[in-house]
DNA sequence: TCTTGACCTCAAGTCGGCTTGAAGTAGGAC
DNA sequence: GTCCTACTTCAAGCCGACTTGAGGTCAAGA
């Protein structure tokens, strides 16, 4: 398979134009070189660009993803990160289940306001104590389909 | 029970003074008054803070949760933006439990490169279809304990 | 040959949720 | 009365991951 063109890895990775240079600036993926001023590259970027949205969506940034690349382009993942990701992963599922469960409790509990609730106000100490966190703080967060 | 002081508050909540001001501007919480200076808060901001913890580990953004609450200060959640909340995490959930299989998978795999191993391949398939999306684009996030 | 338009560079802007820093003030201990 | 210290205001900064805008270049089609 030929080089692909800047547009064309665009589409199929479904990723902006503008995503692709800045992961390469990033060092994340890098062009076999131009056809004029057009950046071309070689399909396997393509692979390389799943890895790193896969890579984003378990809750890697972007450097710690790039250290996941050896020199040479190939990945180098440690199996110690990625079952570390997924111990983390776990707990996150399980928080996320609790808080969900409360919600719909919530939706359903008959009590005219949700502060006379007891259930919901059980929630909300556990919310105060610290045993519901805050998402986008160094923690695993979830995925969507937007 | 008396008015606390912002520096009482910020204990009791574990969130920061600047914190405190800064949900004020947002129009999220608001001091019964002033002792010279100081901000002194109804002892019900706890129970508004811890509420608005809940909202935030839930995916609500700032400006969501100021919403969700009357002019008259009291919270008015809609039930039905609870239970789609509710399902939405739960969709979170699903896809957050197949990455974790997934990387766990990639971390047991014996193949030599995680490129030459079948499953791995197929993740990466999934990643490419959109099938797993990135976090923090408007859709349910984890929880976390930093 | 000329035009078109998709690419190029580089700097700056965006967004959410705060934090930080400089400069000011007042309550309470001495 | 004076001092300390914790508060105050306001503006600016930060983080990550990109996006946007202005001005420039060049391959390909007419």
């Amino acid at each position: 398979m030929p080089d692909l063109d800047i547009a064309e890895v665009a589409r199929r990775a479904k990723v902006p134009a503008s995503t692709l240079r800045f992961y390469e600036e990033k060092g994340l993926i890098a062009p076999t070189g131009r056809r004029g001023l057009r950046r071309q590259f070689d399909p396997g970027v393509l692979e390389r660009l799943a890895l790193i949205a896969l890579g984003r969506s378990a809750g890697f940034s972007l450097d710690e993803i790039a250290r996941m690349f050896a020199p040479d382009g190939r990945p180098r993942i440690d199996r110690q990160v990625l079952a570390d990701k997924a111990d983390e992963l776990d707990r996150t599922i399980r928080e996320l289940g609790v808080l969900r469960d409360s919600l719909r409790h919530a939706a359903a509990c008959p009590a005219p306001s949700h502060l006379e609730c007891p259930t919901f106000r059980r929630i909300l100490g556990a919310a105060v104590s610290g045993a519901v966190a805050v998402p986008g703080k160094r923690a695993g967060r979830g995925l969507s389909r937007p």
